[in-house]
DNA sequence: AATCGATGTCATGAA
DNA sequence: GCTTCATGACATCGA
């Protein structure tokens, strides 16, 4: 996405009163990324302020439902002077158990059909590495039943990445404001002008239809949060207690973050289903299930490049593994084959001495022989006129000097 | 600040 | 023609 323009954040200061934001940074944050919504907005002719996260009843309804579940809510979305939270995999699982059972008008979706069965499929690596913990969502215990065939092949840093992608895995710790820029382990960063797509820094490359589409909002799943009586047992749980990490100076690891980059282009988009389906699943099953939902085309283009970057970051870890493992075999290989140069030196040494002492011992039976021989008057012959050759046959000639053998040998 | 390894992404070609 | 996979190249992040 392009950077916004000025103007276009004029909206947003409307909507936000600026004692909301209580960090400055986050605030920042928080303005670069309702420029992109309200430009989403813009773009798409929604009527974003209904389901604005800020729109008041909403916003109010959260608080009540949820006062103590951390839903992933962002302080930096105007609840007051929160330094950080966590984000959660429930909220994301539960945005997606809502999404199937309630409907989005918004975006033109009538009543949403319900849950998929659970999908066997192992094919891909990223699926094999699924391992759903005790802390299990309702939707991975509905929607999964995976069988680790391929797990061996992947690191289990891998295995965790995928379950991290796929949202699986234990919630993290979230920075807002980091969660707000970086992704699982992606580069692009939101708020600042580096961000390839979000500021559209590759002209080159063709824009997808979605691209203003996409920037984190975090607003769209408050809608869709479960009443209370929804929310699971395992929701209502103690959270972990608040790590400040600002105040530590140190974001966590990127690779800890819970939402991919494409997991939140989700949540922005709506898209009714987990990536971790859009990704994994076979191709038909993947058309079936799009095909039972009324998408508008840019979330089908959204959903497409999911599933096309899903696959495509699966083939690289496994591409990268390989090669790795190439790398290890061939220097198994080169080590290998140093021993063999090695001994081959060794046993070309034992030949050469081999062969010195037989051209020796030839040496000393030729003179042998060729003192033995004599000439008619019984005198020997001179080795500076005369020499020994040998034939083809096995004979053997005394033959001048000067006029040799012409056997060729 | 420079460097390096890890990772995600894109482009491209092959199957 | 579409999809998937493999891989080089690039960008970014964190150590």
């Amino acid at each position: 996405m392009p950077p916004c323009p000025p103007q276009q954040g004029r909206a947003r200061t409307t909507l936000l009163s600026a004692p909301q934001l209580s960090e400055p940074g986050q605030q920042g944050e928080m303005e670069l990324t309702w420029q992109e919504i309200m430009s989403i907005a813009e773009l798409q002719g929604l009527d974003v302020p209904n389901e604005t996260p800020y729109d008041p009843a909403l916003y109010t309804l959260m608080h009540q439902m949820a006062p103590t579940a951390n839903y992933g809510h962002c302080p930096a979305l105007g609840d007051g002077p929160v330094p950080s939270c966590s984000q959660p995999a429930p909220v994301y699982d539960r945005h997606y158990l809502d999404a199937m059972v309630a409907p989005c008008p918004r975006l033109g979706m009538g009543p949403v059909p319900p849950m998929d069965p659970p999908y066997g499929y192992t094919g891909m690596l990223i699926s094999s590495s699924l391992d759903p913990g005790p802390e299990t969502t309702a939707l991975s215990q509905m929607g999964t039943n995976k069988t680790p065939s391929l797990s061996g092949l992947l690191s289990e840093s891998q295995g965790e990445a995928s379950r991290r992608a796929e949202g699986y895995g234990p919630p993290p710790p979230c920075n807002a404001q980091e969660d707000l820029e970086s992704d699982s382990g992606l580069s692009l960063n939101y708020s600042d002008a580096d961000s390839m797509e979000t500021e559209g820094l590759e002209p080159s490359r063709p824009r997808p239809d979605y691209a203003e589409m996409y920037p984190v909002d975090y607003g769209p799943h408050y809608p869709l949060l479960p009443t209370l009586q929804e929310v699971p047992p395992f929701a209502m749980q103690p959270l972990e207690p608040f790590k400040p990490q600002l105040e530590k100076g140190r974001a966590p690891p990127r690779a800890e973050l819970a939402c991919s980059r494409d997991e939140r282009r989700a949540l922005a988009m709506k898209i009714p289903f987990p990536t971790e389906k859009i990704v994994n699943l076979p191709v038909d099953d993947f058309n079936e299930l799009v095909s039972k939902y009324q998408l508008t085309e840019p979330q089908l283009a959204l959903i497409r490049d999911i599933r096309r970057r899903g696959k495509n970051k699966v083939a690289a870890q496994n591409c990268r593994k390989r090669k790795l493992e190439n790398i290890v075999q061939l220097e198994q290989e080169l080590e290998q084959l140093g021993r063999e140069r090695q001994q081959l030196l060794r046993d070309r040494c034992e030949v050469d001495k081999t062969l010195g002492l037989m051209k020796q011992k030839l040496g000393q039976l030729y003179r042998e022989v060729f003192l033995m021989l004599r000439d008619d008057a019984g005198n020997p012959y001179s080795p500076d006129e005369f020499s020994l050759q040998l034939t083809a046959d096995g004979g053997i000639f005394l033959v001048p000097r000067s006029k040799k053998l012409d056997s060729g040998d």
